[in-house]
Parts: structure tokens; sequence; C-alpha cells
DNA sequence: ATTCTTGCAAAACCTTTGCATACTG
DNA sequence: CAGTATGCAAAGGTTTTGCAAGAAT
């Protein structure tokens, strides 16, 4: 078992909840798209290949669950489903989504700590993570939009 | 007509859209809004009120039609639906959301522009906005919590 | 044994769409 | 008038839920 899944089963296990296959298969792939924020659906149709017997509301409770442990994000660009990624704190991004064409770009940068420790104490907020999400134009469509 | 609608009635008229009843009161009652940020459904009701003659379809299609032009910013705050506020230049803003109460704040902050700049040209990327939203715990839940 | 989890199907929910009618410019 | 916009109801898509059966500790 990789460090990652020995590392969810004990975080959930340690708070009462089970370890069970579909929830070690669901992790599992899920820390594999690495390039992708893939959507509860999409995940489910992945799924399928492998393990055709876990069923749909099993992947959007998994997922769900996953989020309010803080082990995956719940991302929202406004593509009319929710998406996921896994959290992982040494890789702290903010997301570049292109208004024309709707591709996803990560920005390696997290330069929020230094505003988030202002707003705890300005606002009596405590803060446990953020959302960073920049609209706009990527390269190719500016290029196109030009031609 | 107030300043505000009037500044609507222009960006709509110039485009080729019409100006109508339906979309001066949904602009209207939209920018009253001030210290909530109301769902479709939200201001549907509100709506109904004064024009119940107003249908629900149309609220949907106001507001995106506002998002659009960038005269709403329409926002996610992960309960099921989309909010809107009036987008407005001068006061711009991020959102502290309590995961626990589900309360949303204001923080009338804007420290990205320089980060912006660094991620345009760093990354090809035309920025045209942001969202930033800032996840934990409000006082008042803090509070509670540890009672 | 007890408690938690699952699959299935149905339901709930928000949002969009088709179309005939009504309105704006 | 021509082109938009609207209301209504129906359809669409995503997500949640009830419940009986199954699995984990």
């Amino acid at each position: 078992m990789s460090e990652l899944l020995k590392k969810a089963r004990e975080q959930l296990t340690s708070k009462g909840f089970k370890w069970t296959e579909p929830r070690s298969e669901i992790i599992s792939l899920l820390s594999e798209q690495t390039d992708a924020h893939v959507s509860a659906e999409e995940l489910y149709e992945l799924l399928q290949k492998k393990r055709p017997d876990i069923g749909l509301a099993t992947v959007y409770r998994t997922l769900d669950l996953l989020a309010e442990l803080g082990f995956a994000h719940k991302l929202n660009f406004g593509d009319g489903c929710s998406r996921y990624e896994v959290a992982d704190s040494s890789h702290h991004h903010h997301h570049l989504i292109c208004s024309a064409c709707g591709k996803v770009e990560e920005v390696p940068m997290d330069l929020l700590e230094q505003l988030e420790q202002e707003i705890e104490s300005e606002y009596n907020f405590e803060i446990h993570g953020h959302h960073l999400k920049f609209f706009g134009r990527c390269g190719q469509c500016c290029t196109k939009g030009k031609e």
C-alpha cells in the first residue's frame, strides 16, 4: 500500500470511519489524477473499468468525506459540477481559468501566508485554507484572438 | 433613475441588448442587497413582492447576462447555488467563509495586484479578475467550540 | 454484535431550454 | 417591423437520500 493510502487509512480510522475497498480504490484513483481536476462523474467513469461494482453515490459520498477531512479540495470552476484534487501541503498552488477555452492551469505559488496572518488577527477568523482563482485569457486564446 | 441603473442601461443598449422593465427591476433589487450575497432563487422571492409577474427564468437569464458583462460577480460558496453581488471597482474585497455556520464575511482588501502582474508576465495569461476565498471558523463559532 | 458503509433507484435541487407571446428600438 | 426578451412549463444535469443488504471492527 502506498504511503498516501496509509495516511488516508490512518486519518479515517482514527476518526471512527471504516477502511473499505471502495474508499481505498477511490482515493487511489483520485491521487493518480495529477494533471486533471476530476468531477465525481468522471472519477466514477474511470473507476468503472476496474471496479464496475462501485456506485456513483459512493463516489460522491467518499469525495465529500475526503474534502471534509481536508484530504481533498473541492473546487468549482463554474462548469456546473464540483471538481476534486488531492490536498498536498507541499504543493500549494492557485488556478488560472481561461474564460475563452475553459482550460485550467496551476500556478505553483503561495504568497498568501502573510495576508492570512493579517486577516486572522484583524478579523478574528481562524483560517484553515484558501482558494484563489484567476480568470482571464490563456496564451493560446490571446494569440487566436489577435489573428 | 439612479446613477447605477443609468450605467447598466448604457452598457446593455450599447451592446445591442434591450432595456426592459424586468431587467431594470432585477438590477435595481440586486444593487440593494449590499449586505447579502443573494442567489437567483432568493432574488426571485424578493422580487415577487413587488413584481409577481417576473419569472424565475428571467432572473437567471438576467443575472447571467450581468455576470458576462462584468456588471455582477457570480460567486460560489459551496452551498449548492450561485450567488451574486454587484461588481464595484471601488470596493475590491475577498470573502471569509465559516465552515461551521456558513456565514460569509467580506474583507475589504486587495493586495493581489502585484501577484497578478507576476503571473501575467510569467505564465502568459491575461488576467481579468480573481476570486479569493478563505475558509475557516469565524469568531462566534470559535467561541462556541471552546465552551 | 454493533456500527458504519454500500448500491440501487428515486427524489431533490438548481439551472437551462423550447416555444408562443409580448415588448423594445 | 425586425429582432429581442419574457413567462411558463418541461426538461436537463448534478447531487443527495431512504432503505435493505453487506462489510468492518
